[in-house]
DNA sequence: AAGTGGTCTAGACCACCTA
DNA sequence: AGGTGGTCTAGACCACTTT
């Protein structure tokens, strides 16, 4: 009476595949399909590897692939167990503006507004100056594909020898838009999501409507001391960036 | 004439931080003070195991912490290059959701409409059913701490035998909240991040003002079929639930 | 050919949980 | 005490990139 004998894939050690990605594969199935029902316990690492004849270590690398995409959850001492998807668990990516920013010949930047204004109230405030301090401001529509992607608005300390400034005032070559290759390094950074409605100009700017509700992504970076060096935004429409996050298993 | 003597810390094995973490936090701090500049690159693996006495695998699991953190990337045949922060890259995680929902013992929840009707236009198309078939319609006000924290909006086909259903209309356990702890499994799911406006309803529930701009999180769950089962929102506000993202080294 | 990251082994010991 | 996940070793071979 044969048990667990052909009724299991095994792994093929010949495959271009990595064993431990054939492994998520085989497991990921058998969650999918109910045979790990959500709540229960995976069969442990030691058995996974006698059983597929891994080591322990390319097993845990296996199982980790599945803990990464939120499938299973290890708890030290106990097992590790199948998840129930939920909204909880979830985050989303800024995929969309990856992609877009990564096609820099498909961008087209429209400089709106670039001047030195005293800083005012907020903007005091969130970069730490003093009232009537001077502010670099510029303010950027950018195209992607011929069509209307998104409005940049950005704040920063002015400094005639700041990196920072130079990367703003830089329309050329995009470094201002997002610090992603800029001669300028950052300590750290924060982005803020925020929902809001479009104004009347920006709704003809991005041939949207006005009061159409639409994204705000904020952003502050600061310098290795700490300091804040600039403040901005982004504002873009759902439709041309939409946040999605799947959960679970798909594409099988 | 030392060179590399004295100036780098070293693991220490006595530690209850592990190696790896240890590595991880020595290279972090050299990538934050610019020891280490972005888009230059990290000493080669074997290099760095060499440097601080441990093996190949350690030193792998040190580097993938950074790689998680999206401070380095690997790319194979060339080496690991210090990443620039930026917006792009970023992702937002539902850290208040988790951390609302936990708390059961905290949260009340007010059922503001239950019942079966109808499906209608685009309910039809999402949930894939004839017009007129039924569904059950739930309105729910959650709070947390005696504070409004969320409207939540779910539809199911209506099946009596169906968990969903069940869950749904269990109010009781919040297992038809989320679908994080019910009887039911489901194969995958799919949530959409959206700005919105609150409702003058929504807005007396969650006190807040007409107009303002809030964030809609929809979601639509699909059996192991692949037909969807539920589809739904939550309206919350972003003073409830920020959306924040650090990037780079935060915590030194 | 040499250097890099990517995968893998066959063990080992530790920390944690349950019985 | 025995099982579970967590860490770690000292090698090995492979795939990819550069010289």
């Amino acid at each position: 009476m044969p048990e667990d004998t052909v009724d299991d894939e095994t792994i093929d050690k010949t495959s271009h595949l990595p064993a431990y990605a054939q492994l998520a594969n085989i497991l990921r199935m058998k969650i999918s399909s109910g045979h790990y029902e959500p709540g229960s316990r995976l069969p442990s690492e030691p058995n996974l590897s006698r059983k597929y004849a891994l080591s322990v270590m390319t097993t845990r690398q296996a199982v980790g692939v599945l803990v990464e995409e939120g499938l299973v959850k290890r708890i030290q001492g106990k097992g590790t167990f199948v998840q129930r998807i939920g909204v909880v668990t979830s985050n989303f990516e800024l995929e969309v503006f990856q992609k877009v920013f990564a096609e820099k010949e498909h961008l087209d930047v429209t400089v709106l507004k670039a001047a030195i204004e005293p800083a005012t109230g907020l903007l005091c405030k969130v970069l730490q100056v003093a009232e009537d301090d001077r502010l670099v401001v510029v303010e950027r529509l950018i195209s992607h594909r011929g069509q209307p992607f998104t409005i940049q608005v950005g704040y920063a300390i002015f400094n005639p020898e700041s990196p920072t400034v130079e990367a703003m005032l830089d329309a050329e070559t995009l470094t201002g838009l997002f610090f992603d290759n800029g001669p300028s390094s950052f300590m750290k950074g924060e982005l803020r999501l925020l929902p809001t409605f479009f104004s009347k100009e920006e709704a003809k700017l991005l041939h949207g409507k006005a009061g159409e509700s639409v994204f705000k992504i904020e952003h502050i970076y600061y310098d290795f001391a700490n300091q804040p060096v600039s403040y901005g935004w982004f504002i873009v429409s759902p439709e041309k960036m939409p946040l999605v996050c799947r959960m679970g298993v798909w594409n099988e």
